[in-house]
DNA sequence: CAAGTGATTAGC
DNA sequence: CTAATCACTTGC
């Protein structure tokens, strides 16, 4: 069994980069029983904080919604939206710098079978490919909200890794509120992946 | 393509 | 206190 990708990867300051080197990388939430759920990452969008009309952290804002977006990195940041769903975050960098990750897309690995049970879908590729599926199948919900990513909650490994040529890069997607910063080229994505949310 | 859904927040 | 908004998904 692999091991926990460590401290380093998540404090690095360059968030781009973390959302680019998130891309092969498996996320495990333990089941019951010891079972393991699991998935690659294939899908990434970065958040630049403060300087980021995206991000809900824009000019500093800090409420109690947000607030795990401010912890060190290696935590998440799970907030609910839209009345239904979920979104899963990845802080990067240092306490008070509120820069996250959100993970878009996943490819199932280990757990199909529960994944499909909670999703109440049959087929594979309609699982996780999209940042609210993706949470129903690993049942990530408000509890998540601030957990150590170095924690049992839940965490990373190492899986695959993919070089350059095999990673797209493009806009962010459902941020038309985002004036000047919509067109920003921060979203990542495997190319070709079949659990990326959006060809 | 539009509705559904309810927590959250900004603005009175 | 109230109303508008929303980093989505599904089914028409």
């Amino acid at each position: 069994m692999s091991e926990k990708v460590d401290r380093q990867f998540y404090l690095r300051e360059d968030t781009l980069e973390v959302a680019a080197d998130l891309l092969g990388k498996l996320i495990v939430v333990p089941g019951a029983a010891g079972l393991r759920v699991s998935g690659m990452i294939v899908e990434t969008e970065a958040y630049l904080g403060v300087i980021d009309r995206a991000a809900h952290t824009y000019g500093g804002r800090r409420t109690p919604r947000n607030e795990a977006a401010y912890a060190l990195g290696g935590h998440v940041y799970v907030f609910f939206v839209y009345g239904m769903y979920y979104q899963l975050n990845v802080v990067c960098g240092p306490v008070d710098h509120p820069h996250v990750v959100l993970i878009r897309g996943v490819e199932p690995v280990e757990g199909i079978d529960l994944m499909r049970e909670r999703r109440g879908e049959m087929k594979e590729r309609n699982l996780t490919s999209g940042p609210g599926k993706l949470c129903i199948a690993f049942r990530i919900d408000r509890t998540f909200n601030g957990a150590d990513l170095l924690g049992d909650q839940i965490w990373l490994e190492d899986h695959r890794s993919f070089g350059t040529d095999q990673i797209s890069v493009g806009k962010r997607i459902g941020i038309d509120y985002a004036g000047e910063d919509v067109d920003n080229p921060w979203r990542f994505w495997v190319t070709g992946n079949e659990f990326v949310s959006r060809k």
